[in-house]
RNA sequence: GCCCUCAUCGUCUAGGGGUCUAGGAUACCAGGUUUUCAUCCUGGCGACAGGGGUUCGAAUCCCCUUGAGGGUGCCA
């Protein structure tokens, strides 16, 4: 890497997140957000959020709002953008048209862009032309120069022209410095003279990119590596602009599990950020686990809070090849987090699950429903990835008894040793003074000594009489939240079903 | 096809010439905790794509091959 592109410690840098509002934001775009936010924040500098919404055809605003929402779910806040503010707005591009326009006249007028009257056809053509050569497809520039009468000839034939930046042939290497790759250069030759500005009236990516981050004084543009080839024609259109070039870092790009760019139709779903939100997984996992895609930390632990993740991070550690999105990692890390976190929050947090499956009626919950809510959150944590599983998770504590085997389900309760077991059990919970786990387990310690029958026998039938399951959480646990009222009943119903 | 990038366990990665019989995480397997699933603890399996160089010495530097990805749009 070359030291002279490696901002100093005290520059004030300025970085920028510009999705197009076309689709829901994936995991791709958000982690690159995330980098940015990193480095900003790692850096005291700025974060811009610009909508780049140049696509008419398929922007809409909805996504932009969705945008917006899952980056401040993941606690990605920016400094300037549409709902900011900032002195370097307006912040989505279909205001900016104006601006554009400036520069794109400048360009015609300095005779450094063209237009362009060419069909698909025509370009279509060309194209094919240059892959049969073994050729880079490139416009052969044939509107460069024409004549004024010829100009006008089209225009009468009711053609829009398109504008193009004329690729100036004096720059025969184009280095891109990368921050994190180094030096790319890239040979003029296979450059064309792309287009700048759309028969629609709109610029296109590369020439609205480059006003933009100038004008906002973008000192940084970290974004993913798809972009690399892009830069050269960014480029040159800096130069031809008299701006100053930014620093690029191109970052490696998240594959899904075919290998392939995570785009909008990669296995369904699950790329979208909302479908992590809505499954319940916890931002502050998601946050950590994106982070470390393609970034690893300087010591070996990776659970990292966020000012962990601030602290540590920096551009030259982020690594140079792609990353496959490895959702089990995914899960672990959410389930991770899930216990770890304080159950309060996770009470909170799995309450509308817990309503969407029917088993939290009322609007309210009382402190009372609440206290039980949390022994059952408790130990139903401890077995998911995410909050959508804690109603499966703790159905047995809601559901009235099921037997999956009813006939099994009375063998399994014959006997008079099974008997003993649950007139012991009943028994000595009721000589309880005060109801826990561990009291419970100890109960069922003292029973292993007293009672002449093995484990087994004690533990899988009152389980069965319990739950209706075979295995499930441990019955100290069980016990506890079910309490004894409960739990004298199922026993004495498995009895009765027995006989 | 052409241009660009990348290449360490299945996956995420550490490693920037000797300390590497390659470290961690996850996944998987086994053992322990537990009546059971899960959690938790311990252990195990498992990788430097291939070939040439450079060097006393290469996972680390260079070249080639191969493979993968990206780009090749009036999408961004």
């Amino acid at each position: 890497m070359n030291k002279e592109q490696t901002n100093t410690d005290n520059e004030h840098i300025r970085l920028r997140f510009p999705p197009s509002p076309t689709g829901k934001i994936h995991i791709g775009n958000i982690r690159t957000a995330l980098f940015n936010w990193l480095w900003a924040r790692k850096k005291g500098g700025e974060l811009v959020l610009r909508i780049e919404d140049t696509d008419q055809e398929r922007s809409n605003r909805e996504f932009e709002d969705i945008i917006i929402q899952e980056l401040e779910w993941l606690g990605l806040d920016v400094d300037e953008g549409p709902n900011q503010g900032g002195e370097h707005g307006p912040y989505r591009q279909s205001e900016r048209l104006d601006i554009y326009k400036k520069y794109r006249d400048k360009l015609l007028d300095n005779d450094k862009a063209y237009k362009c009257y060419c069909t698909p056809e025509e370009l279509e053509e060309m194209r094919d032309k240059a892959r049969k050569k073994g050729e880079m497809p490139r416009y052969d520039g044939r509107c460069r120069n024409l004549s004024s009468s010829e100009q006008q000839a089209k225009e009468e034939a009711g053609k829009e022209p398109v504008i193009r930046f004329k690729t100036p042939v004096s720059d025969k290497e184009i280095v891109v410095k990368d921050q994190i790759r180094g030096d790319v250069s890239f040979d003029s030759s296979v450059l064309d003279d792309f287009v700048i500005y759309k028969s629609d009236g709109m610029p296109t990516y590369n020439f609205a990119v480059v006003i933009d981050d100038a004008l906002m004084d973008i000192t940084d543009v970290i974004r993913g590596e798809d972009h690399l080839s892009n830069t050269p024609k960014q480029i040159l259109l800096y130069k031809a602009l008299d701006f100053e070039i930014p620093r690029f870092a191109h970052l490696p790009l998240i594959l899904d599990e075919n290998k392939a760019k995570l785009k909008k139709r990669s296995g369904e779903d699950t790329v979208y950020v909302g479908e992590f939100r809505k499954k319940g997984y916890l931002p502050e996992a998601l946050f950590n686990f994106l982070a470390l895609l393609g970034w690893s930390p300087p010591e070996e632990e990776e659970i990292l809070n966020r000012e962990e993740i601030i602290q540590g991070f920096s551009l030259e550690d982020v690594n140079k090849s792609a990353a496959v999105f490895d959702i089990e990692k995914l899960n672990w890390m959410n389930g991770k987090y899930i216990r770890d976190a304080d159950l309060d929050q996770i009470v909170e947090l799995s309450l509308p699950y817990l309503r969407e499956a029917g088993y939290i009626e009322d609007e309210n919950v009382s402190s009372r429903q609440l206290e039980k809510l949390k022994k059952i959150i408790e130990v139903g944590r401890t077995g998911v990835d995410y909050l959508a599983q804690i109603p499966e998770e703790t159905e047995l504590f809601f559901t009235g008894l099921e037997f999956e085997d009813r006939q099994k389900a009375q063998e399994e309760f014959q006997g008079s040793e099974v008997e003993l077991v649950f007139k012991t059990l009943i028994e000595k919970l009721e000589s309880l003074e005060t109801l826990n786990p561990a009291a419970v387990n100890s109960i069922f310690n003292e029973m292993r000594e007293e009672l002449p029958v093995g484990a087994r026998t004690i533990y899988h039938p009152v389980r069965l009489a319990l739950t209706g399951e075979e295995s499930g959480p441990e019955m100290g646990n069980i016990i506890y939240i079910l309490g004894i009222e409960e739990v004298k009943q199922r026993l004495e119903n498995a009895l009765q079903l027995a006989d």
